[in-house]
DNA sequence: ATCTTAATTGGAATAATTCTTGATAAGGAA
DNA sequence: TTCCTTATCAAGAATTATTCCAATTAAGAT
């Protein structure tokens, strides 16, 4: 079981408090995400949901990728013009991206400190959303590589 | 005449350094973005070099683009899949993206902060890059919505 | 049980970007 | 200069992620 039933629960109501309905195909998709939180594509969320439910469509994973951010259960992950990516961390956090692996990992907020504070704003800026994204080698990649050089 | 004299032999030497030509082209493109720098798309690139360079393809403006950034004279901005924008500003900076007119602001880091600073990581990640994009409404949008809303 | 509307599906359409191939042009050697 | 080699350019085809569309299916309300 993929997604804790609390946190299931949670999400039916906020889906139900939109006028939407908690469908088996939103459900799965939900349960993937919750499952592996390795910042799936939807293509890669596609081809897992399929083991549950073996008859949903590609264009039915964006649909529902669509409503479960638009209703702020998950998060759109971009970087580079790459595929987008899918996120159930509400958290506020950035993104580090390996070059060398691959994958994503979540970098939380170091308390009392905020991003709006790094930037300077010419004026009043009124901030609805930000996304921060490192990139460069993951520790794995990084030990592999100062081993090989040695 | 868009890039002053100095910043435009600066350009020179460091394509040639990497034994490459400043074609028309490269040139006609790095004119374009040190000109008006408001971060346009490789199309809004195109129609404005063809002003100067008619011939020009949208293929030959990418390639310039890309060995432009390749040389470090350019930074590639991309926000939540939108076209890549391209921007000549080296110095670090993060953009503001308006919701309601579009326009991207280039926000300076503030003095004595990193970025690197905000984040935690866990474990010894090699950072080679990072981008950092706000968005909500600039200045001028939000004082205009204030005042429509009185 | 029926009605109404939301949701799903499969395929077509779109949009940004990249790739391919042949033509052009530029710089260096003879 | 003339030739040779290689970089660059141009035009269009190809690719890829995503969105759109039209027809079917399913769910909840009456």
């Amino acid at each position: 079981m993929a997604t804790p039933a609390n946190q299931n629960q949670k999400a039916d109501e906020t889906i139900h408090g939109r006028g939407l309905r908690m469908t088996d195909q939103r459900r799965a998709v939900y349960d993937v995400l919750m499952g592996e939180r390795d910042h799936p594509t939807a293509v890669e969320v596609f081809t897992r949901v399929r083991a549950k439910v073996p008859t949903i469509s590609l264009a039915t994973v964006y649909n529902c990728l669509d409503t479960l951010t638009g209703c702020g259960l998950v998060k759109t992950v971009t970087h580079e013009r790459e595929p987008a990516r899918y996120c159930p961390n509400l958290e506020e956090h950035a993104h580090f991206f390996c070059e060398s692996c691959g994958t994503v990992t979540d970098l939380p907020l170091r308390s009392r400190k905020r991003a709006e504070d790094v930037w300077e704003f010419p004026g009043e800026f009124n901030i609805s959303h930000h996304e921060v994204s490192f990139s460069g080698t993951c520790p794995k990649c990084s030990a592999k590589a100062a081993k090989s050089k040695r």
